[in-house]
This record gives C-alpha cells, sequence and structure tokens, in this order.
DNA sequence: TTCATTGCAAATTATTTGCATTTGA
DNA sequence: TCAAATGCAAATAATTTGCAATGAA
C-alpha cells in the first residue's frame, strides 16, 4: 500500500523526464521506504540488496540515489561519517509539513531525531528578506545525549 | 590586533591539553583567520600556505584542522561538494552569539550567508525535552537564489 | 530498433595512517 | 632529554567514469 505510491510516484517522475522505469530503480527505492528512518549509505543498500538481486552494481545504486534526490524522491543527510546517506523522501509522511531534524551525540555517535516546525518562520523570512527560495532544508544539532551528559557528570563527582 | 587574539587563544588551549605550540599551527589558524567567512578546504589551505612556508605537509593540514575543530577554535561546514570546509570559529566573532547559516542554491552553486537567532528557542526546546545538550549546529537551506528564480521565470515567459 | 541504463573494472578524490625524522617543552 | 608533531609516501574509503552489453519503449 505504501510501496505502491511510492511506485506510481516514481513511474510518474520517470516518464515525465523521459527516462526509463527499470527494476533496478523500482526495487532501490522500495528499499528506502522499508527502511523508513534509517539513513542508509549507498553501501549499505547495495549489500541489502544483493540477497534479492544478486546481479545489481555498486554503481547503479549510486546512480539511482542521485536520480530519486534529483526528482524528489529521497531525502539526503550528511552525518559527517564520510559517506553521503539517503532516506524515503518527506514527501511520502502522512501530514504535510513536520520535518525531522538530527541531534549527533559527540560522545557516543548516536543519531536521535527529533520533530519540528518552528523552521517554517524561519523560511518565510529568508524568502522575504533575500529573496531565496527555499526548497528543502538540513539541521543538525552537535553536542551530548542525556545519557553521556549523565555518564561525564558522574565521572567528574569521582 | 584580531589574529594575536587566536594566537593567544590557541596557545591557552594547546598548553591546557598539554599539546605542543608549533609554527604549522599558528599558520593554519592565521589562514583561517585572514579568510574570515570564506569555507576553505584542507586542500586550499595547503595551497594558500604553499608561498609562505613550502615545507608544509598536507597531513599536517588535515590533522591540525581536525585538532583546531576538537579545541572549538574553528567551525566546520559540509557544503556537499565531497569535502569538509572549514572556517575561523564563532568564538571570534564581536558579539556573543549570533550564528550564520548557509542557503546553497542550486541551480547555481552559490552560497548565501544567513544571520539569525532564532534557533536559540529550538536549542532550549531540544534541551529540556530530551534532555540533549546542544553545543553546536548547522544548518542549510536549500533552494534557488532570487538572480536564478528569476531568471527560470523569465524562461518560462517565453 | 534505438537510445537509456546497467554491470564491471579502472580511475579519481578526499582523507588517514605508518614511520623515520625533527622539534618544542 | 623525550614524547609530541611533522613530512612524506603509501593505504584506505567513498564515489565517479568509460565502455561494452543489455533492456525498456
Amino acid at each position: 500500500m505504501e510501496q505502491e505510491k511510492a511506485h506510481d510516484l516514481l513511474k510518474k517522475k520517470l516518464k515525465e523526464k523521459g527516462l526509463k522505469v527499470t527494476k533496478q530503480r523500482l526495487l532501490i527505492l522500495q528499499t528506502l521506504a522499508e527502511h523508513r528512518g534509517m539513513h542508509l549509505a549507498a553501501e549499505e543498500i547495495f549489500e541489502m540488496m544483493k540477497s534479492g538481486y544478486p546481479e545489481m552494481g555498486l554503481a547503479t545504486v549510486y546512480r539511482t540515489l542521485q536520480l530519486l534526490y534529483e526528482i524528489q524522491l529521497v531525502d539526503r543527510i550528511n552525518l559527517d561519517d564520510g559517506c553521503i546517506r539517503y532516506e524515503i523522501g518527506h514527501a511520502f509522511e502522512g501530514d504535510s509539513k513536520h520535518c525531522h531534524h538530527h541531534l549527533i551525540c559527540r560522545t557516543c555517535g548516536r543519531i536521535i531525531p527529533f520533530e519540528d516546525d518552528l523552521l517554517d518562520e524561519l523560511e518565510e523570512h529568508i524568502e522575504l528578506s533575500t529573496g531565496f527560495h527555499v526548497l528543502d532544508h538540513e539541521l543538525k544539532f552537535y553536542g551530548q545525549c542525556r545519557e553521556c551528559s549523565e555518564a561525564s557528570m558522574r565521572k567528574e563527582n569521582t
């Protein structure tokens, strides 16, 4: 039901651009849809698909992810771990416009998603004051998660 | 006058950690200070320094930037162009806490800085609701700059 | 049929690492 | 004096590219 929508939308967008619908493209999008919220790197997607589609090439995964990003079906996030990560596009979320950011713990490396829509205000302000038309954004917070903060406090009191 | 402050702060922080003050470290920080707001990659810094210090090694630039980032003297930005970029830390800005974000034009690739402090509110909200202690953040907006928007509108009306 | 797409291998690019040598405290 | 830092070259890791073969329209 969910990836039905994704498949249809992919087909529509590809046809609009005169591009071809291939099983590789469908499968990669499907893999992302089945792992919503997971920040997958190309290599990881490639590994995941090997069982169901062993003849898949890594270069195709890279090329397809770039394409899916361009036609706005997937989101890109850079968690500063040396590779680009992807997740199924926020366009597929139920409600219209709640976006999520990432809290990155500098101590344990954990990634914590955080929902918020305070940014809309800021985007509007940007459009008005600069004329820049905002299509997307990426917001990351670096710091220390609750657990690591507590751990370092405990250490201090020793 | 300005890089005096940077040099002194670097010396202080290095001594605190039992690390050595070397001319390479001083020079790299100075290069960043002299190019405030410029988002330099390691390779670029390396090239810039060649004239004044030809024996400098690229690996030292990488190691030093990482160090300067850890001791919070430089900021890191990832503009999704395949390399990590650095600029002199916001700690050196005159006033205490106005931070700047980046508007990235997907059409012409231009990077437009944008000043704002609406994020403080959000950071506070995060600390209260999740216990995550925010030390830093990175906010990027992707879209189309005024010039490119106007250009594509003009094209549509043809 | 025909051109976009794929898979593979080789190339490229940013970054890291090992190690002998140098240098600051 | 002596561990920390450097420069160099080699290693690694993510991504891209060239090209012949394949497959969707």
